[in-house]
DNA sequence: GAATTTGGTCGCAAAATTACGAACAATATT
DNA sequence: AATATTGTTCGTAATTTTGCGACCAAATTC
């Protein structure tokens, strides 16, 4: 296992950073967002890519706990954890809203 | 260049995050942020890797906008790209705030 | 029980990322 | 003009990511 050599916030933001660090992912997330019906083969219909892709996409988000994932047979549902997606708002709702240091606002032009 | 197959705003907030995907990125935003010299050194020893490493990942986050460098020899002054750092703000607060499908809400458990 | 549907997994290839030391460039100092 | 300081670039290695086709597994349907 990697050692963790930053602070867990920063360790933290920076995966789910990472995990919404592809477009795909992002269009899965937005997609998400709006269905009542969110099974794996629609969401494969709206991305220009292979399955086998799509589904790795969504085992990155489902690892960083972005979505989760519920076995309809013969069907797969995904949908957002909210609980978690809850969390990353917060999470990158501070690192935003931390102050900029005002002595430094021209430092660069 | 690569095609664009997804929409501009998914790509560039897709973009942003990619650049905020690891930890030492985080960090120095975060130090950049709170500091009114931020000078390659002061980034560097604030970190536990190799200057060669940081100077990657500064031009990472030059890259994608979020930061800008000017030299004052023999130095090297980085501060937050305001402007943009703005602009990602509102990306990710229109992501984590888009409304989320109710029907949706207990679709896994 | 063969065929179909739905997705996941495997194996592979190409490309990108991460990390480092060494060498370099530019300026300032001795 | 040597030396020192500051930070970038180069070359390299190891790992991870991205993407795909092919195959596999489970359940349903013919």
């Amino acid at each position: 296992m990697a050692e963790k050599k930053y602070c867990i916030k920063t360790e933290t933001l920076a995966g789910f950073a990472k995990a919404l660090g592809h477009p795909a992912r992002i269009a899965i997330m937005k997609f998400l967002a709006k269905q009542d019906t969110c099974y794996f083969g629609d969401i494969h219909e709206e991305l220009p890519i292979a399955k086998a892709t799509v589904s790795q996409h969504l085992t990155a988000l489902k690892d960083a706990g972005l979505i989760q994932g519920e076995i309809e047979t013969p069907k797969v549902k995904y949908c957002i954890n909210r609980e978690n997606w809850a969390y990353a708002q917060q999470l990158f709702s501070e690192f935003f809203n931390m102050e900029l240091c005002e002595k430094n606002e021209d430092c660069c032009k």
